[in-house]
DNA sequence: TCCAACGTTAGC
DNA sequence: GCTAACGTTGGA
C-alpha cells in the first residue's frame, strides 16, 4: 500500500465526524474552491483544501498511466469538450463499446462459466486523466458524500473526481441532454463550483 | 432523477 | 494480496 489515504481519512472522518461536525461553520467553503470557471491558476484550487488537511488525502496523484499516454499535453483543458474522449480513449470502448460489448449476445459460444472476464457487469475501468483539475488535486474534501461513504461507496472524492470519468460514456455520440446529465450526475453543471458556495 | 451501495477491475 | 476507484444496479 502506498499511501492508504482511506485508511487516514476514514480514520479521521471517524473522529472528527464526531467533533468536526460539532464545530464546523467556515471551512466547508473549501468545497467550492475550485472549479472556477477558468482553470487557469491551478494553485488556487489546492489551497483551501490544504488549509484544511484534517482529513484531506494527501495523495501523490499516482495517476494511472494507463490514461497517461501521452495526450494530455493539450487535453489538460480540453476536456470541456466531451467528444475528447472518444478521440483519445482506448479503442476498446471507442468502436465496439468495450470488449464485452459482443459478450452480450447469448449466442455467444463463451459457455457458462466462461472465466475469461466479467461477462458483461462492468465493460472496462477507465483510469483518471490525471490532468485536469480533479485530477490534480491532491486532497479529498472529507466532505462530499463519497468522501464521508468512502467505505460504502467506494467512490473518490467529488471534488477529485476526474473530469473524463465523470462522463458516462454512454453508447450514444453526444447526446445534448447526456451531457447535462453527466455533469448534474456530480451535482455540478459545468463551471458551476460544486456544493456548498455560500449558505 | 439522484444518491448510495455493491461488485469488479486496476494499480501497487 | 491489498487498497483504491470505476461501473452498474437498486432504492428513495
Ligand atoms: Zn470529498
Ligand atoms: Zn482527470
Amino acid at each position: 500500500m502506498p499511501n492508504m489515504e482511506t485508511t487516514e481519512i476514514i480514520k479521521q472522518t471517524k473522529d472528527s465526524k464526531s467533533c468536526q461536525e460539532t464545530h464546523h461553520s467556515h471551512e466547508q467553503s473549501q468545497l467550492s474552491t475550485s472549479l472556477s470557471p477558468l482553470p487557469h491558476s491551478s494553485a488556487a484550487e489546492v489551497e483551501p483544501i490544504l488549509a484544511e488537511d484534517r482529513n484531506a488525502a494527501p495523495e501523490q496523484d499516482s495517476v494511472p498511466k494507463t490514461s497517461t499516454l501521452s495526450f494530455d499535453s493539450s487535453s489538460v483543458f480540453s476536456y470541456s469538450s466531451e467528444s475528447t474522449r472518444s478521440s483519445l480513449s482506448f479503442d476498446t470502448e471507442s468502436g465496439t463499446e468495450a470488449g464485452y460489448g459482443e459478450s452480450l449476445s447469448p449466442s455467444v459460444p463463451l459457455g457458462p462459466g466462461s472465466g475469461d472476464v466479467p461477462r458483461r457487469k462492468e465493460r472496462k475501468k477507465r483510469s483518471r486523466c490525471g490532468t485536469c483539475e480533479p485530477c490534480l488535486r491532491k486532497i479529498s474534501c472529507g466532505r462530499c458524500s463519497c468522501c464521508l461513504n468512502r467505505r460504502t461507496g467506494h467512490q473518490i472524492c467529488k471534488l477529485r473526481k476526474c473530469v473524463q470519468l465523470r462522463k458516462r460514456r454512454s453508447h450514444l455520440p453526444a447526446s445534448p441532454g447526456a451531457k447535462e446529465s453527466e455533469c448534474r450526475h456530480f451535482g455540478m453543471t459545468d463551471g458551476d463550483t460544486l456544493v456548498t458556495q455560500d449558505s
